[in-house]
DNA sequence: GCGACAG
DNA sequence: ATCTTGTCGC
């Protein structure tokens, strides 16, 4: 039952919000802390991680979020977590995070019990870091909660701070010859806060890289260049593709009943009628089920009196 | 009234 | 984000 898209937030809530990055903000670290990432061919860079969020059709509220950690420089997924998740906080450009990155916290955490041996060393995080209105975008926002260093990748320049698509950024664009090909970001203060990179040889659009946390613009731009096996960080693609596909898998079956729970979450499988090509029977595997919600609606406690990162390494 | 708007 | 399979091209 895809319940209505979430209200556009009160403005008491956005200046809470407002204020939260702020704070958070203040715990950025803008530079290398890594050895491999001074080194040239990231010798030492073993496992990379990638988050995403996938939404369920004509619902606004049903996701499914999913961590995945690939080996570098093979590219091969060790890891795979999706989950499926009801969102509150509706999508407010400049507010991604409220609405995201509690549920890539917790996969994070469920990682870090589960398996520590295969926690990423970095996250490629859909979204942006620095680029963004208050310089505290998805990805600076997940690399302070969860103390991993972070690159935010972006499909779309986010229009902040004077940077426009405009002619004369088309016109840059067109100069990136080969993959790996890029130009600085500089916003209006003179301050470069990300940059368009040609990903791919045989890919015309850029992506916009920028710091997350705990790694410097040139480290995030070449490492995101060596995750590129397609114009999408591989990181980044296969988060979003086993996202879509749990969902696919997930649809015939919305309420996975959990044992001992008969919460009758009324969800109506189709009929026996042709309403819907059934995928094969996949029951649902692997991860916990149940969707889980974000804890108590973010706006109505009070911003983080406390601003420590909730997860330590 | 019109344009902008990461995911 | 999502609506959508096959098809054309390198």
């Amino acid at each position: 039952m895809a319940r209505e898209a979430a209200e556009l937030p009160p403005k008491e809530t956005l200046s809470l919000w407002i204020r939260e990055q702020a704070q958070l903000k203040a715990l950025v670290v803008d530079r290398d802390t890594e050895a491999w990432q001074r080194d040239p061919g990231f010798s030492g860079l073993q496992r990379v991680g990638g988050v995403d969020v996938s939404f369920v059709k004509g619902d606004s509220v049903s996701a499914c979020a999913s961590l995945v950690v690939l080996s570098y420089p093979e590219l091969e997924v060790v890891y795979e977590d999706c989950r499926m998740v009801s969102l509150t906080a509706p999508y407010v450009s400049g507010f991604l995070a409220f609405r995201e990155v509690p549920f890539l916290v917790a996969a994070v955490r469920r990682l870090r019990e589960k398996e520590p041996g295969l926690v990423p060393q970095v996250l490629l995080v859909d979204g942006n870091g620095l680029l963004h209105h208050r310089g505290f975008g998805v990805a600076c926002h997940l690399g302070v909660l969860t103390d991993l260093p972070c690159i935010g990748v972006a499909k779309k320049l986010l229009q902040v701070d004077g940077l426009e698509n405009n002619t004369q950024h088309k016109e840059k664009i067109g100069l990136l010859r080969a993959g790996g090909d890029s130009f600085p970001l500089t916003g209006g203060s003179g301050t470069v806060l990300g940059m368009a990179l040609r990903s791919h040889d045989h890919s015309t659009k850029p992506l916009y890289v920028s710091v997350g946390h705990k790694i410097s613009l040139e480290a995030a731009v070449r490492l995101t260049r060596g995750c590129c096996r397609f114009r999408i960080p591989e990181p980044v693609r296969q988060a979003d593709i086993r996202s879509r596909d749990y969902i696919r898998r997930t649809l015939g079956a919305p309420t996975p009943p959990a044992p001992g729970q008969d919460r009758s979450q009324k969800v109506q499988r189709p009929k026996g009628g042709s309403e819907e090509l059934e995928d094969e029977g996949r029951p649902p595997e692997a991860h916990g089920q149940g969707p889980e919600t974000a804890e108590s609606p973010r706006h109505t406690r009070p911003a983080a009196a406390s601003v420590e990162p909730s997860c330590a390494q």
